[in-house]
DNA sequence: CCCTGTCATACCCGGCGGGTATCACCGCGT
DNA sequence: ACGCGGTGATACCCGCCGGGTATGACAGGG
């Protein structure tokens, strides 16, 4: 009631987005303020300030629980976009701050791919890079099926190889590098290993073999097929006719004698892209893109 | 290869962030902390404590003025880029507050305009948004030539609708709208005016007309033409015969009796393209482009 | 009913962000 | 050469606010 609008930009403190969005994941101060290294009255306490300097309703208390609200929703996105983009300030800047060239910026570049991806692509990009005049050392970060997009976003990797349509090149600058098409992998003995071509219903619909579930984001859609975490154990289950799954032509390279692969008329194509921050300005990045382009 | 120990996470307050632009940007304690409404300084403490905290050197303290280490470039620029997030956060927050329904976050959108930018094809557009179903109140921001990426960037407007080589879409998602080509503007009576088409070069080197300069991100290049502040300025100044400009296709819709239009053969055609922050999801928003890609 | 688990309130304290006064240092003017 | 102005750095103090502890209000469940 006092300082009722006192809004004239009031910039908004990382540590109250990081509260925030600590109780808008955690749906629970209790369990927020713990994961915070906190108590819980001080965390009321802030989340409630900061409705009030929003001047807004951000959480639904409800007895039992809290629950967003339309806007608590938006800040719960925008909240961790400008955390991240703190979070990368820092990492780049200590990154720079090592060899300290006003010129061009850092002499390493951190690139992040799966750890499930083809080798071949990535050994021939590092390779032809390695000669390049302007190359610098390129440490890999191997990542699960979509964590590249964070990576990038919080700064701690400076260029990714990804993906669609499973990751999304949504903020960053990219080039496109590869298309191919998707296969359908069956045990070698299953009736379908014998056809020329399937279609994606038709791989879906086998009543014996459920279709393998990726994690997006850290999450398994429901579905009746076995929750895969990595390569290897899908072999395994495919190996064993437990399962079928949809996977980009480039896989065929790790297939087992037990394996079959039959080409997808209806699947999505694969297109791989090399993707950074936007506004990158380091000339061993832009040499990274540029002999990637040519590969 | 492995990454260093990062001290422990020491997230960066906003604050700091903006203490840091402030000077990085005035290269000047004490005018840094006026434009700050503070004292020095406490401004050079934090200076010194951010220092510190990052492990890293950013300014380099010459007895007369200070200058930008590498590592300072780069907490520069992305330091920008987290208080523009942040800034982002607080006004879409806001205007998600006030009609809260859980489902589609603001039925309101501000779309960022050049105000030079051709009439008719807004036009068009907010005719066809208005009678969609899904559409929501359009409030259009007229701006500058080189602003929408910043206004997009902090929350200011939610889409905009920008013209390459001009504006850069990095870090937003786009939609490519037309492509015009450019023509030279000169006053009616000048020899040139009667040419079929002309060159760029050719339009540089006239003796007697410097070539118009326009701002770029607020500053404009050096060169002999006059410096324009908007499009009847740079009207006036070519039916006077005092400068030439190149322009896009659709500037002919304002032409005066005075001016002449001669195609240019080299010039960068203009793109234009709806672009949107990544990571939108409003539904009005995806209504306006898909709108906009119908047109 | 009481017990449990939730978030909110009340109150206190210490740290730190910010202000004032001052210093150390250099370039420059006469 | 010497003082002067202007730079950023240092010293010190204080008030605010972020955070902790204790407790309250209120719902659901045994």
């Amino acid at each position: 009631m006092l300082s009722a609008v006192d809004s004239p930009e009031t910039p908004l403190e990382t540590r109250e987005l990081r509260y925030f969005v600590a109780v808008a994941e955690e749906l629970h101060f209790g369990r927020a303020a713990e994961r915070l290294g906190m108590a819980q009255p001080p965390l009321s306490r802030a989340i409630q300030q900061l409705e009030r300097r929003l001047g807004v309703c951000l959480l639904e208390r409800d007895r039992r629980g809290v629950r967003l609200t339309g806007a608590g929703e938006v800040l719960l996105q925008e909240g961790r976009a400008a955390l991240d983009a703190a979070a990368a300030a820092v990492r780049r800047t200590r990154r720079a701050g090592g060899a300290d060239s006003p010129g061009g910026p850092r002499d390493r570049l951190v690139l992040a791919v799966k750890a499930a991806a083809s080798h071949e692509l990535l050994r021939k990009l590092l390779d032809a890079y390695a000669v390049e005049p302007g190359s610098a050392e390129v440490e890999v970060l191997l990542c699960g099926m979509c964590e590249q997009e964070e990576l990038l976003r919080d700064g701690r990797a400076d260029v990714a190889l990804m993906h669609t349509p499973w990751n999304s090149l949504a903020g960053f600058d990219s080039e496109t590098l590869m298309t191919e098409g998707q296969v359908a992998l069956l045990p070698a003995g299953h009736p379908l290993a014998a056809r020329e071509t399937l279609s994606l219903a038709e791989v879906r619909d086998v009543p014996d073999l459920p279709l393998a579930r990726w994690p997006t984001h850290g999450t398994y859609a429901p579905g009746p097929g076995p929750e895969i975490h990595n390569q290897t154990q899908l072999a395994q289950l495919i190996a064993l006719g437990r399962t079928v799954a949809v996977v980009p032509d480039s896989a065929r390279s790790w297939l087992w004698a037990e394996h079959a692969a039959v080409p997808l008329t209806d699947a999505p194509p694969v297109v791989t892209h090399i993707a950074w921050p936007a506004h990158s300005r380091s000339l061993a990045l832009a040499c990274l893109v540029r002999t990637a382009t040519r590969l």
